[in-house]
DNA sequence: TCTGGGGTCCTAGGACCC
DNA sequence: TCTGGGGTCCTAGGACCC
């Protein structure tokens, strides 16, 4: 049987910001949306000192730790250093499952896995100064748990004969697919920890996790049957705002949507999709968010027909301000694939403008030719 | 404390078809 | 007239993960 890593970088955009800027070192950071309705995307482990944590209010964090270092998120730059770290990876072993940016399993040959992991650590700290943790087990689920135990900057193994030692006394929490509500769930039927899960009835763990019971009953002996995933193609793209300020004018949520399609349309036209449904997301002023989805008879990747489906479905389903987000997602993605022959030289010509502004988009960022006034009735209405 | 953004997966109801 | 059963597609919402 192959043996699994997890590799976790250690509060990886706070590390970055860290290493690149080395007055930051030993200081409090986060990095962060600084919107003012903005959240901890990471912090170091000196603002965790302070109880500073993932996905707290900003504001909340900077009453807890005032001296704070805030910093934006540059989240091209962790692009840039990820891509390095998954480099050294590669060099040890072919297969690997890439969760997201900062996490990765990699499998590797029986009885390697200790040695590898050490290999790993070091090479990333010596060539990318970066903290790095590391779980080792047989499977992804003890993987993980090793990897949160080892935090930071550790490397730990979870074998399982340990399982009854070391997992069991933790709570059900941390079995991946075991969330807040679930958790909750659990905790009111005397289910707190995992080894209270793989002492309960079949019938009870039913109740609260349906036909999932079994899969987190057999989480609960250290047993995962999942694979590694090696590359799947995506799914779905989505792009999303939350407004500084409650929005009242539609004519602000519609600027919105033709900012938030252009990107998308540039993202689908980049990789090569066409999409073939539009989701509008809407969140209230008290939170209460709604999803309005419209499938379309062929596939799509140009910002005006995003954005015209996204604004029809506004319009219809917007009901009444305030708006506190407004999101699109495109979905059903396929290959791009030759348009039908029947569209219009007026289409023609705004399929070519698309490629224009592309290719300038990615040499100089957003393009400002956006306004000038030759665009005149190619962009959708009210854009130029 | 007043709650981001980008994703995936699951469930459930209704329409529609045979 | 008093209504089966199965399959698929579409849609909305929710839970979860990082």
């Amino acid at each position: 049987m192959q043996e699994i890593l997890l590799c976790d970088l250690d509060a990886f955009f706070a590390a970055v910001e860290q290493r690149d800027n080395p007055e930051l070192r030993g200081k409090p950071v986060i990095v962060g949306g600084l919107t003012g309705r903005g959240v901890v995307a990471t912090c170091s482990y000196e603002a965790r000192g302070f109880g500073v944590r993932s996905a707290m209010p900003l504001k909340k964090a900077l009453k807890l730790c005032p001296h704070a270092v805030l910093l934006p998120v540059n989240i091209s730059r962790y692009r840039e250093v990820a891509a390095e770290v998954l480099a050294v990876y590669r060099r040890f072993t072919p297969f690997i499952e890439v969760v997201s940016i900062d996490e990765a399993y990699l499998g590797v040959a029986p009885g390697e896995g200790l040695e590898v992991a050490r290999a790993i650590k070091e090479a990333v700290r010596k060539e990318l100064d970066l903290p790095l943790s590391i779980g080792v087990s047989v499977n992804k689920l003890l993987a993980k748990v090793a990897c949160n135990l080892a935090k930071p900057q550790g490397l730990k193994a979870l074998w399982p004969d340990e399982v009854p030692q070391i997992l069991w006394p933790l709570p059900v929490g941390v079995l991946p697919g075991i969330g807040t509500k679930t958790e909750k769930q659990l905790k009111e039927r005397g289910i707190r920890t995992v080894g209270d899960l793989a002492a309960a009835p079949l019938y009870l763990l039913k109740m609260v996790l349906g036909s999932e019971a079994l899969r987190f009953k057999e989480y609960s002996h250290g047993v995962d049957r999942r694979g590694l995933v090696l590359s799947r193609p995506p799914l779905s793209f989505s792009k999303e705002t939350t407004f500084p300020r409650d929005v009242w004018e539609p004519e602000v949520v519609r600027g919105a949507l033709m900012r938030l399609a252009e990107d998308l349309g540039y993202r689908l036209r980049q990789n090569g999709f066409l999409a073939r449904s539009v989701t509008l997301k809407l969140r209230f002023a008290d939170f209460r968010t709604i999803t309005r989805t419209r499938c379309l008879a062929e596939g799509i990747n140009r910002d005006s027909l995003i954005y015209r489906t996204a604004w029809e479905l506004f319009q219809e389903f917007a009901s009444s301000p305030p708006w506190r987000l407004v999101g699109i997602k495109v979905a059903e993605l396929s290959n791009w694939k030759q348009l039908s022959w029947l569209e219009d030289e007026r289409e023609e010509r705004e399929r070519m403008l698309a490629l224009v502004l592309d290719a300038l988009r990615s040499r100089y960022g957003r393009p400002v030719v956006r306004r000038a006034s030759g665009l005149k009735g190619i962009l959708p209405e009210g854009e130029e």
